[in-house]
DNA sequence: TTGAAAGCGCTAACAT
DNA sequence: ATGTTAGCGCTTTCAA
């Protein structure tokens, strides 16, 4: 690396090679005016020959829009905010705008100071990417550009925020379990100072209350969001209702649990029990045994969709509120399939649901 | 969200409520020159009134340096890139420096287009983050910026890359082994075509050489990443070797799949045979039951170590060639504490090693 | 101790 | 059809 570091060529340095003001050869770069179709190319070959590339600085500073947009994620990248990411940096980056990554580790000091330095920058807009908890202060009032949150809620109502449904995935979930017969349905999941795990609940007792039933055994068991809440809600479960015929969990790693416990007290999945998890993520959906049925949040397709609002924000045309997006369910081997399964491919049927507001 | 949005405070109000010219304003702000304690305060004050910060494109345009680097991720997010980036971001955050968040999908096109997009952002420099296959061809040659290469590899002899020591990760868990007094010990681990995969047997079998040992079984076990060939080689191995006493295995998902085998043909681990993993992806060490003794590679600090090669690199001193950060093991129950382990709190113990070049 | 002016690279009026 | 000029916001001489 590191060759002779020459400065980047400029536009004066196009314009004398090919002989023309800085002026005309702004003009030929940019398609405006009208120029002589000769000069235009003159101008195209002397840029090409310089490896020219306009300084993005200077036309910022000139139009006082930089096309850059600042993300400042609050949980590290972790597991929600990476898909997330990925969408957003996809929708923005086809839109020319390039993307400053913030990571403020939920610290506010870090936040301000990231708040800050991207207005510094003069950052066109900015996306906050979080983890779903319970709504959460405004990054700052009155900020002289727009801000889109994902996967997380402003406690300000105008503000614009983008949320998978959770409560529609607790309904999908418990239709797809309904659907294919299962009556007597427990639910375990994370502690119950989560809004997700509420609001998943909700939804499956709405499902549920629809059919006329209610959740199996105790209700909704709330513990830690790991395998091993899984594994010993299973056992509790189980000793209170012993013909549960299938589990909603929470989360695809409570599933997991859920799925191993089951296996070594000698329920066969889904023949016995069947099970339906949360989120789709990859490394436990798939290496569960079996392969675990579960809701996706579409979260991509969410940062994707925030940071669309987002440029429209930018543009003049802002959303306010919060704005719920669909999940969606993903059909594995831990449950049977709905009877229009036989309808469908069998080894793997995606149904989307769930209102768009 | 979106107050009336007027347009940031420039340094020509800040000097204008202040009653200064700007070069006064200028020198206040920035503590240069001489100026009466007097005029620098009101300057300061009115900026603070005005909510003024400095315009950082026009900073950047005229000192010709943005403080801003491009970080090119090659795989979208995964595993590997995040605790890099995250690293990366630490340290160049520190450095007052913003990160360009590129994503190319390991599509050449893309990543083409990312260079040339941070080119034209002036960035000061450049870091590609990798997950750590072969060698790849370098970005560009003879860039205006310098690059260096993180959990990949150039394979430009000269380009600055950073990656971590699988050599010595492998020795340090069958060393790690071997001082709680194991002796068979087998090697489960992912394909051959991958390098890592290559050099982490080949640490495993040097350290076993140096006690006079050889890898149990039909040697290296070659098979997908996945708990799934985890289960698959344990069997091919306790059929072929039914001595075996450890196994090291190539990643936490294969070693997942190792422990749930084991269980599940009635070994105890890690009395009856103890276990080691590799990557400490938290998600599978934590979850193993028990929990995995496993190396971790330190991506978070390799990740920070890359920045600070590029800032130095920006600074004008780069270095060059390949270097290797070493790996650590994290100590939990899949294996017996070593001897020395009376020494040191009982529930972790870490161990660093392996040199750095 | 402060002010005036030039210029970073670019675009958009206005001249020619 | 092309050139000239002003100015985006800032820093930095140089002059006062």
């Amino acid at each position: 690396m590191n060759a002779p570091r020459r400065a980047p060529a400029t536009i004066t340095d196009v314009a004398a090679l090919a002989e023309v003001s800085v002026g005309t050869a702004s003009k030929a770069l940019n398609g405006r005016g009208q120029l002589r179709a000769e000069t235009v190319a003159r101008v195209l070959a002397a840029a090409d020959q310089l490896g020219f590339h306009p300084n993005a600085l200077a036309r910022g500073l000139l139009s006082g829009r930089s096309f850059t947009v600042g993300l400042i994620t609050t949980d590290s990248f972790g597991r929600f905010s990476i898909p997330i990411m990925l969408g957003a940096e996809d929708a923005l980056g086809a839109g020319q705008i390039s993307v400053f990554l913030c990571d403020s580790r939920d610290d506010p000091i870090r936040e301000q100071h990231y708040v800050r330095t991207l207005l510094a920058r003069r950052v066109d807009g900015i996306m906050v990417a979080g983890r779903r908890a319970d709504p959460r202060p405004p990054i700052s009032t009155n900020l002289p550009v727009p801000v889109v949150y994902a996967m997380t809620q402003s406690t300000s109502p105008t503000d614009c925020s983008v949320v998978p449904d959770d409560v529609g995935g607790g309904r999908l979930a418990i239709e797809h379990l309904l659907a294919t017969g299962r009556t007597r349905i427990g639910h375990i999941t994370g502690p119950e100072r989560f809004q997700a795990a509420m609001l998943r609940a909700q939804g499956a007792r709405t499902a549920l209350a629809k059919a006329g039933l209610e959740l199996a055994g105790p209700g909704a068991l709330h513990g830690e969001w790991s395998e091993e809440w899984g594994r010993q809600a299973t056992y509790i479960l189980l000793r209170t209702q012993p013909d549960t015929d299938a589990i909603f969990c929470g989360s695809d790693q409570i599933a997991r649990g859920v799925a191993d416990a089951l296996r070594e007290s000698g329920h066969r999945v889904p023949t016995d029990i069947a099970l339906v998890g949360f989120d789709n993520w990859d490394v436990h959906a798939s290496a569960c045994r079996p392969p675990l049925t579960t809701v996706d949040m579409n979260l991509t397709e969410l940062g994707r969709y925030a940071a669309e609002q987002l440029l429209a924000a930018i543009d003049g045309d802002p959303a306010h509120g919060p704005h719920t997006l669909p999940c969606r369910l993903v059909v594995r081997a831990s449950t049977d399939l709905p009877d229009l399964g036989r309808l469908r491919t069998p080894e793997r049927v995606e149904a989307a649901d769930t209102r768009r507001s």
